[in-house]
DNA sequence: ACTAAAAAGGATAAAAAGGTCTTAATATCA
DNA sequence: TGATATTAAGACCTTTTTATCCTTTTTAGT
């Protein structure tokens, strides 16, 4: 469904948003053991989110990654993932066909865009503090 | 979604199925023009849907591929998606966690495991006839 | 039996995804 | 100001996926 990177990409994010809610910044090498990720893969990950305004980072000692309240609000699940993946996942054809189209529809079309906008949906409507929160209070986990 | 070799398959599958119902057989230089992928290619994932039963190969003149009547109706899609695919994207955690379980859910566990059902049960209960009438009736292709 | 037409199978290549390493830039603090 | 801790960036390596090519096997038709 989602690249490595991507899934990587939405732990990182939501590990950072949980300690940003408790006002704690977060270097690399604590998200890396806290979502079982490679290190410097995580970098880079963490690099492109910052390019994409998902998350600040900050160098130099002391420094690190966080993320701004306000931010918890208004940065979807859709972000990141488009920000990684692009749009393909929720709005390339499902067979393969350069683009998918209504008058000129792949046979599982119908069904498909059904499945497709509901993920859209999902990714539209779910913000970084919802799940932040969860994993705050415990019920959820970013590692297994 | 679907990896590329799954999407033809899909797509291969298909346009085998509609030529069977009008009891013809087709060769791979027919179904690789038919549903634009690259031969070879596909002449991989037709001997992978060979050994899989999902559809029947004959060497020599005049042979090709087909698809028996009845398997035409309990061939579902799950079982080309499992065949290429396994069964990661109906079964495994969107984020990525070594599996995906209810007890120690992944942030997005409870909106994902909807979707995720949904385009399983969609799978499970679409078969090839369905989608190989539409095809045949005009209603969807196979390529742009 | 011979020939030609098909699929099967194995070796290889190219591209993309996943991942690592080294150096540069930046910020903190003694 | 210099030492150190941190992220940024780019080059590089590895694995998987996608794709091609060549040879072998099977079979129909003559
Ligand atoms: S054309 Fe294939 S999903 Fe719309
Ligand atoms: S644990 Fe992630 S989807 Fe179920």
């Amino acid at each position: 469904m989602f690249s490595k990177a991507c899934q990587y990409a939405i732990r990182a994010t939501l590990f950072i948003a949980q300690r940003s809610l408790e006002g704690e910044r977060v270097r690399l090498k604590t998200i890396a053991k806290a979502i079982d990720s490679p290190e410097a893969f995580t970098a880079k990950i963490l690099q492109q989110l910052a390019r994409n305004k998902i998350i600040h980072s900050i160098k130099g000692p002391s420094g690190g990654f966080e993320i701004a309240d306000h931010d918890l609000d208004t940065i979807r699940l859709i972000k990141i993932v488009e920000a990684m993946d692009g749009d393909q996942v929720f709005d390339g054809c499902g067979l393969g066909l350069k683009q998918c189209n209504a008058a000129k529809p792949c046979p599982v079309h119908n069904k498909f865009k059904i499945i497709r906008e509901e993920l859209k949906n999902m990714l539209v409507t779910t913000n970084i503090r919802e799940l932040a929160t969860d994993l705050s209070v415990g019920s959820t986990v970013l590692r297994m």
